[in-house]
DNA sequence: GTTTTTGCACTGACCAGTCAGTTCAAAACA
DNA sequence: TGTTTTGAACTGACTGGTCAGTGCAAAAAC
């Protein structure tokens, strides 16, 4: 409604500097809920968009568009495209690795052994995906990428979640209940590989299936019940 | 021949055409066999650049000049930009099929039994990724992705190499050597992302391991060899 | 009163694809 | 043999369009 109905934009001669308000995450006793609400909207639009296309097919127009938001929002909210992509993908794993940690310990809370835990985080990963499948096949795009911006969050932020499988398998080694033989860190990447790829499979080509199926068939896999009859 | 009866080489607004220094390139194949050589050259230009960057992050000029080619020869190989990706996927997918076929049947034929054939698999896919570690990236990167252009492509190609999996594992299953209850496309696809993100990540973070580490912790995996000591 | 959002015009850079012109190996010719 | 012609392969400046990010005043929300 309003607008430059006075006063022509500045060239390059004038160029002004950018005065971009506060962004202090601090205390904002004002509108903290409300902006929240806004930035929600705006990972829920870019997450689906950059599943579907890509970081650099998806405009911040449409962003914009889909979170139904003015544009001047999605910079009011956020530095640049980048660091929005960035958020949302630091958001998004936290609510991962959360997820995994919990399964393991109400694992190990109930007297389980490492088995069952890998078994429970199994369950998780995949309830997850079931959830977020967006946001899953949107990192496995990026995730072995090189020279891009946010290459090293990418790094720390896959570290963080891998290392909670490592872990279940280093305790398993310890307390005697795997192989002293195994190779820790390849054989988290393994199976964390195997879970992914497996769920991206099942929502990409048989979604009808349903979780408790997946499930199962992983299962089968861990415990090397694949190989020899019942 | 065209033009250029007088004066000094122009461009269409009349600023003079740069006139090359020509490399001698003695060497230079005439003909078909030159056209194949200028495409083979897009193909690697191609292929690692897409791996870093993604296919939209990756502009023609960038590709062209890696090739050490002309933008023009581009446009004059390839109908467009998707269609010399979607030529390069389906080139590079080809190999990996037929290298999974082979050691099926190298297997097969030594009277190997089918937990051998996953396992000479799961080493030619590790010696594919050894190879062509930038595909590989590529591949998963834009394996899930959705409404892109070569969306059907990626479809078919996958297919061929996951059923090559799924053919073993129902030959398994039928001779009695595995488990009636397991579903083959699930685990099919478990298998392949096994290994595809265990390599992955070999290349990425590890990579001064040994093909034959790797491979034998993925055998193991594979073999139900992680729980139970030894 | 302050913070957040809106709406839209605008800029500058970047990029896919085009096309008039150039090169050269091999075929046709002398 | 040497010379001319042919046309497929290649070149790179250029075009038309797209898009990230800016600027700002009015309006809405709090």
């Amino acid at each position: 409604m309003s607008g430059r109905a006075t006063g022509p934009a500045r060239g390059r001669s004038g160029r002004a500097v950018t005065i971009r308000t506060m962004e202090s995450s601090s205390t904002t006793p004002g509108g903290r809920a409300r902006r929240e609400a806004t930035r929600q909207k705006l990972y829920e639009a870019a997450v689906t968009l950059i599943a579907e296309q890509g970081f650099s097919a998806t405009t911040v127009d449409e962003i914009a568009e889909r979170a139904g938001v003015a544009k001047g929002t999605v910079y009011y909210n956020f530095a640049s495209k980048s660091v929005l992509f960035e958020e949302l993908l630091r958001h998004g794993v936290g609510l991962l690795t959360a997820s995994l940690k919990e399964a393991a310990e109400k694992t190990a809370a109930r007297g389980g052994s490492k088995v069952d835990a890998l078994d429970a985080m199994i369950r998780a990963g995949l309830v997850f995906i079931d959830r977020y499948p967006a946001f899953t096949q949107l990192y496995v795009a990026e995730l072995w990428r090189t020279n891009r911006a946010w290459q090293s969050t990418l790094m720390v932020v896959r570290q963080q979640a891998v290392a909670v499988v490592e872990g279940v398998l280093r305790e398993g080694v310890a307390n005697g209940e795997f192989s002293e033989e195994i190779d820790v860190p390849l054989t988290a990447a393994a199976l964390v590989g195997m879970v992914l790829v497996a769920a991206l499979d099942w929502k990409s080509f048989q979604p009808e299936r349903s979780l408790d199926d997946v499930h199962a068939a992983l299962s089968r896999l861990l415990q090397g019940r694949v190989s020899g009859r019942r």
